[in-house]
DNA sequence: AATACTATTGCAAGTAGTTACAATAGTATT
DNA sequence: AATACTATTGTAACTACTTGCAATAGTATT
């Protein structure tokens, strides 16, 4: 099921006429075995284990061109660093500001919110994966 | 006008308990003669222009400290670096990933849907200055 | 299989942002 | 006005991320 997906990726990669490097595989390879978030230097250190002689400007950069192709999703979930994750499912983040709690929402929960949205806006919102700050029911009562 | 707000700001920083530091003076001005979004850096030199002295790590931490304060807004608008602003108006961002017009859409075009998305959550939404991607409409068109 | 083309990489150096810790300076109290 | 308390700052060093450029290596063509 994830080698389905990551095949997928490559040969997605390829149709749009970019090249199918190694360090791109063990990039994706990476965050396709992920379960969950990813900071660029958990993915960099994994990915050159393995793939050895791989450097950080390149899982950096490799990092920005996935994101750009919509092959990655990335995140500002209030560590201070971006985060990426493959686009396996549409999601959203709630984070509380008191007690750090991360929430995944799925999207088809907002689905009906995000169509209003578009509409109200025009533009086509394409961009899963968004972050909202708030305070949890628990951290509500404490004031 | 603008001045009325800073004051409020100082003061409001005075009545939970902090002191009231040149630096952050400066820094609040800054933010409060600014229009619009700031990087940290151009901050940085305004605040430095000010206050002679004033350095690279304590307007890292000041911008920091009055984000938690709630005293200043930061947003990710896709430039790679986190901007800041102060809270006068309330509004969310819109920013084609294509063509990279950004929008600013005022928050109680889209208080209706806060409202419901709150309520679905059970969170307490409170980050203004949510940053969504996604096509505008003239690149909508071409494809 | 060899060649040509050029996208992508690694290297080295640069910029942006953070942290530990000792010195400084706001504020409350006298 | 002087003193004490400690939050906040500056310094120096560090980590995170980016960029310019020459070398490398995928891919298409022969
Ligand atoms: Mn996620
Ligand atoms: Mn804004
Ligand atoms: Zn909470
Ligand atoms: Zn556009």
């Amino acid at each position: 099921m994830t080698a389905n997906l990551l095949e997928t990726c490559m040969k997605e990669l390829r149709l749009r006429g970019f090249r199918l490097t190694p360090q791109r595989m063990v990039v994706l390879r990476v965050l396709h075995e992920a379960h969950g978030h990813l900071t660029p230097i958990e993915i960099c250190e994994r990915a050159q284990e393995m793939l050895p002689g791989l450097t950080e400007p390149t899982v950096y950069r490799t990092l920005n061109f996935l994101h750009e192709q919509r092959l990655a999703l990335a995140a500002h979930v209030g560590s201070g660093q971006l985060v990426y994750e493959t686009g396996e499912r549409d999601h959203h983040h709630l984070v509380c500001r008191k007690c750090g709690a991360t929430h995944e929402i799925p999207h088809d929960l907002l689905e009906a919110l995000f169509s209003q949205f578009q509409h109200k806006t025009g533009y086509q919102i394409d961009g899963m994966h968004v972050t909202f700050f708030g305070l949890c029911p628990g951290c509500q009562d404490h004031q």
